[in-house]
Order: C-alpha cells, then structure tokens, then sequence
DNA sequence: ACCGTACTACGATGCCTATCGTACGAGTCG
DNA sequence: CGACTCGTACGATAGGCATCGTAGTACGGT
C-alpha cells in the first residue's frame, strides 16, 4: 500500500502537561541533539532516524532521539521499519510561546558566527 | 567607606565570543541554578550569594554560582565578603536575541501552572 | 589582634549519561 | 521462507556532576 500503517508498537511519549522546562533545556544541551532538532526544524517535515548522518554508532543515535522524546521535543513514530521523529512544536508553543523560536534562532546565530557552513 | 571597593580577587568569566548556547541550556536545565536566574532577573539587581535561600549546602551553592558563571549566564563580583551575582543579559541580548526573555517566561509559565505562589 | 561572616577548596560518594559493541526483533521485499 | 534494512536492548565503560562535610581563606568590624 501507499501509505504505511502506523505500526502496532507505539512509543510512550509524555502528555503536553508533564513537559518540563528544565528536561527540554537538558535535551537541547546536547550538541548532538540540538542538531538534530535544527534539522528537523529546518526541514519541517518529519524525517526517519536513519536519515540523519550523526558521528556516532546507531546505539547512541538511538539513545538520542529517546532523550529528546521523553523530554517532549520531539514524537516518534514507527512507518513500517521506520522510525519518523516529528518535532513538537504545537505542544511546545502552548506551553512556551515563543520559547522554541527562540532556541532555534539562537542556534542558528551561534552556527552562523562559529563559521558553520552547512547545517 | 560607604562603597566598599571591588576586591582584588577577581573571577575569571568567559567573554562574550566565548559563551556558547550548549552550555547556557545546560546550566538552565538545573532546578536550583533556574531558581536562582529567575530571582536575579525578577529583582533586577546584583544580588549577594547569601540573599537565596536555597534547599542545599553552601558548597553546593558556590558550585551552582560557579556553574552560572562559567556558562556565561552570571557575572561575579567580590565586594568585600559578600559575592555580589548579576544576570548577564547585555552580553546574552547580544549573542541571542529574545532567548533569556522567551527562557524566563518559559520558567514563569511552568511556575504558575505547576501551583507554585511564591517565586 | 581577634572574631564573625561569607565564601572556597578539596575529597568522597553515588548517580546520571554519552559512548560503544554485539546480539536481537520487526518489517519489507524477493 | 530467507535476506536485508532499520532500529532496539543490554551490558560495559568512562567521564561528568549534584551533593555533602570539613577545613581553610578573605574581609570587615570591634
């Protein structure tokens, strides 16, 4: 079929009330994760795991997005082998306007000033 | 002397190149050092390291101080005994425009929604 | 000089975490 | 079914860190 089923296996992911702030602040302190929610902003779509080429084994990719999942920042589901992250951004603006457009500025500018060429 | 002179002991900061926004998360996603950024941005004004309060040991505290300091977030200044700590914000408005404004509503949200009446 | 206050330095401890490697499960395609 | 891909689970490891207690330093006032 054309459009996978969301496979049976979910992932446990906290409701919008039980994202705290200082476990947002914590997942994005990690480079690793900070680019990865970069990318996903900047994308703007939801994008599978394997998609991101991080300099790290596969274990480590995981444990990554897992972080970033059970902070809130991102949701995740399986496709088929998949595996799509999507950023939060509607639970994230409700709870903290303009909270996420500020780090992801923030980011960038950091990024520009570093000389980042790419991402 | 009505004011006493700044001490000879200084403390070393990061410039303002040097702060990175990695490390700011970091020291945001710490309950005790968010408690402390939202007093010292509340109040306004340099605040000794004595005036808070906090549920832990004063090593622990210094440590916390140390932390804001070396992230770039606060600013130290002996005078006389007491340690006299500031919120950095000209040089975080500098670097990340909007971030410590969206950073501290963000706190102040979840602080008010989580049922907290004091700070 | 002495004392009290404010903060530090150092060592210890227990927990958390970023990382890896290997072995495994779930799904798709031939 | 079998092979392959994607991602997970588990154990190990090394480093970081929040916390404490104790001992010590710097400064101001008496």
């Amino acid at each position: 079929m054309t459009s996978p089923a969301v496979s049976s296996r979910d992932l446990p992911h906290p409701a919008r009330e039980e994202i705290r702030l200082e476990g947002v602040l914590h997942a994005l302190s990690d480079p690793m994760r900070l680019r990865i929610v970069r990318e996903l902003a900047t994308v703007g779509q939801e994008l599978s795991c394997s998609h991101f080429d991080l300099p790290v084994t596969k274990s480590t990719t995981t444990h990554h997005f897992r972080v970033l999942r059970e902070s809130g920042v991102i949701r995740q589901i399986y496709r088929g082998t998949a595996k799509m992250n999507g950023l939060r951004t509607d639970d994230l603006d409700g709870l903290f306007p303009g909270l996420l457009d500020a780090l992801l500025d923030a980011a960038g500018r950091q990024a520009a000033r570093l000389g980042e060429s790419g991402l």
